[in-house]
DNA sequence: ACCGTGACTGGCA
DNA sequence: ATGCCAGCCACGG
């Protein structure tokens, strides 16, 4: 049958404010690993909210907390976020600076960087 | 409360 | 492999 049944929302019954969520787990990346959007997302138990992840991060931008928001980048290692930052070369520059090697915007050996965030630290 | 937006993602051509 | 498409969802206006 077509049954309209939609998982709820786990978050939602909190009034939790969820960009607050996302700076939390972002603080928790290592210094030279780097993580993903849909990955954030699925650790804060919101598998599907991978973009606004992604607004969480540019909206940190006014922030005054120190979040290492050039560790977050999209499925395929691309740093999707570069714009958002002071200048579009600081984002790699940022990465390369701990050694994660940046080759045309994309991580390089992105699997071996990447961190899961529901792994134990 | 409704509607547009976007640092996304998985699926399919 | 590479690109396009529709779904997704918290936020802000």
């Amino acid at each position: 049958m077509t049954t309209k049944t939609r998982k709820r929302r786990v978050s939602r019954r909190r009034k939790d404010n969820f960009f607050e969520r996302v700076y939390r787990l972002v603080r928790r990346i290592p210094r030279g690993r780097v993580t993903t959007y849909g990955r954030i997302a699925a650790a804060l138990g919101e598998p599907r909210a991978a973009r606004t992840v992604g607004m969480a991060l540019r909206a940190a931008r006014t922030s005054l907390d120190r979040i290492p928001a050039h560790r977050v980048v999209n499925r395929l290692g691309q740093l999707t976020g570069k714009h958002s930052f002071p200048t579009p070369t600081m984002m790699a520059e940022l990465l390369r600076n701990e050694g994660v090697e940046v080759v045309d915007d994309c991580v390089v050996d992105f699997k071996q960087r990447l961190w899961d965030p529901t792994e134990r630290q």
